[in-house]
Order: C-alpha cells, then sequence, then structure tokens
DNA sequence: GGATGATCATAT
DNA sequence: ATATGATCATCC
C-alpha cells in the first residue's frame, strides 16, 4: 500500500464505531431529519470528511489513488440492503468502447467499502459507521462484471436498450437512473438511428457486495 | 422479504 | 442539463 493510501485508510477507520451524529458534530454539519429528502447524505458527508476529489467526474473519488468511495447499508443481520450504484450508462458511445476504459471498470477497480447501519428503524444521526474496507477487484469478480458490461454493451450497441430490464446481469445490472420517469437522453434505436429514452445506470447487485463482506469480515474455512 | 423501477437532493 | 450521492415504494 502507498502512504497515502494508508493515510486514507487511516483516516477512514478512525471513523468506525461512530455514529453518524457524531461523525456530523466533529465536522458542523447538521443531520437531516428525513433520509427521504436527504438520499446522498452520508456518502456526500464521508467523501467530504476523507477529501474526495473527482467532483462529478466519470473517474474515481480519489482519482489520485485510482479509490471509489462507496457507502454500504447494511440490514439487522449485517447483510448489504442495497444495490451500489456505480454510473451512468454511455448510452451512445458504449459500442465503441473497451472494458478498461468503461467507468465501471474505473470506478470498481479499487473501492473503500464503508459500511454503515441501513435500517430504516435506526434514526439517521443514530446509525454507526462500521470498519471501513479497501478492495481491489479481484480476477474472479471482474471476470463476472466484465461478461455482464460486455453483454450489455453489444445489446445496447445494438439498439435493444429497451429491452433491457434490470433482470438481466449476474453482479452488474442496468435501472433507471434519473430524476423521474420522465426524464429523456439520447440512446440508439433498433434501426441504428438515434432516440429518447430514459437515462440509465450501472448498479452493483448486493450478490455482489455481500460476497465481498463475506470474503473480508467473516471467518471462511 | 427481496428486487425492480422510480424518485430525491445537490453540485457544476 | 447531467453527473454525483443514494434510498424509496411497489410488485412479485
Amino acid at each position: 500500500m502507498t502512504d497515502s493510501e494508508t493515510a486514507l485508510l487511516g483516516k477512514a477507520t478512525a471513523l468506525a464505531g461512530l455514529s453518524l451524529a457524531e461523525v456530523a458534530m466533529a465536522h458542523s454539519k447538521i443531520v437531516p431529519e428525513h433520509i427521504l429528502h436527504a438520499k446522498g447524505w452520508t456518502g456526500m458527508l464521508l467523501e467530504k470528511i476523507l477529501g474526495a476529489t473527482a467532483g462529478h467526474l466519470a473517474e474515481p473519488d480519489f482519482m489520485e489513488l485510482g479509490i471509489e468511495l462507496k457507502t454500504l447499508p447494511l440490514d439487522a443481520s449485517g447483510l448489504p440492503k442495497e444495490s451500489t450504484y456505480i454510473s451512468i450508462v454511455p448510452l451512445t458511445e458504449i459500442g465503441r468502447m473497451q472494458w478498461h476504459q468503461s467507468s465501471v471498470y474505473k470506478k470498481l477497480k479499487k473501492v473503500l467499502w464503508f459500511p454503515v447501519e441501513g435500517e430504516k428503524a435506526i434514526p439517521l444521526g443514530e446509525r454507526r459507521l462500521g470498519m471501513p474496507l479497501l478492495w481491489e477487484m479481484d480476477p474472479t469478480t471482474e471476470q463476472i462484471i466484465r461478461q455482464d458490461w460486455e453483454e450489455f454493451a453489444e445489446r445496447i450497441c445494438l439498439g435493444e436498450i429497451e429491452q433491457i430490464t434490470a433482470h438481466q446481469g449476474v453482479y452488474l445490472q442496468i435501472r433507471p437512473k434519473g430524476a423521474n420517469a420522465r426524464e429523456r437522453v439520447t440512446g440508439i434505436g433498433e434501426e441504428g438511428n438515434l432516440v429518447n429514452t430514459l437515462p440509465r445506470g450501472f448498479y452493483l447487485r448486493t450478490a455482489c457486495t455481500k460476497k465481498i463482506l463475506q470474503e473480508h469480515y467473516f471467518q471462511t474455512a
């Protein structure tokens, strides 16, 4: 591990066990009353505290380190509660891209996973942070995600975006990603023409994050 | 109860 | 307008 990686992991590890209220107070932030109107608050808080730099770019949060920060909401059993948003699907360009150029690869290559209590019964401020994990995508996982991505890329450039549902993909899935169902962006139609369609995002299924947690937080035989 | 499709807030 | 941060609400 490089010095800057060690420093980042150290800063993150120092937060483990703290409640979001404690973390927020230490940084003069107010905990929102209702998470319904503050869905991304935890992730943005940690980005700010840890010094993420990428902003809205299609690059990892810590660009110089190539590390993406992801909070991981856990249920009462300590398993991931939700899928993880990765990036927007570049509908008109994905056909000309290679796996290693994709934002999915760039963002998942190295991830600082930050588990956080995610049960709705726990008020946002009382939710505690878990022990962060600096994770590097292993060849087995990459193979699965890469195959998912390449299948999606092929279907999208063949104009099949409207036929893709969240059911496709082993670890990766494509779901709508926008303000609402009336949003429109440019995509590729069935005749190879440009059409208006819903914006889509890549998401990582809990099947993948469950496995990551299993392999790194639990005793294995 | 889990997953899918829809939605909410913010930054630039 | 489009990206980021995600969780909600409903269906199965």
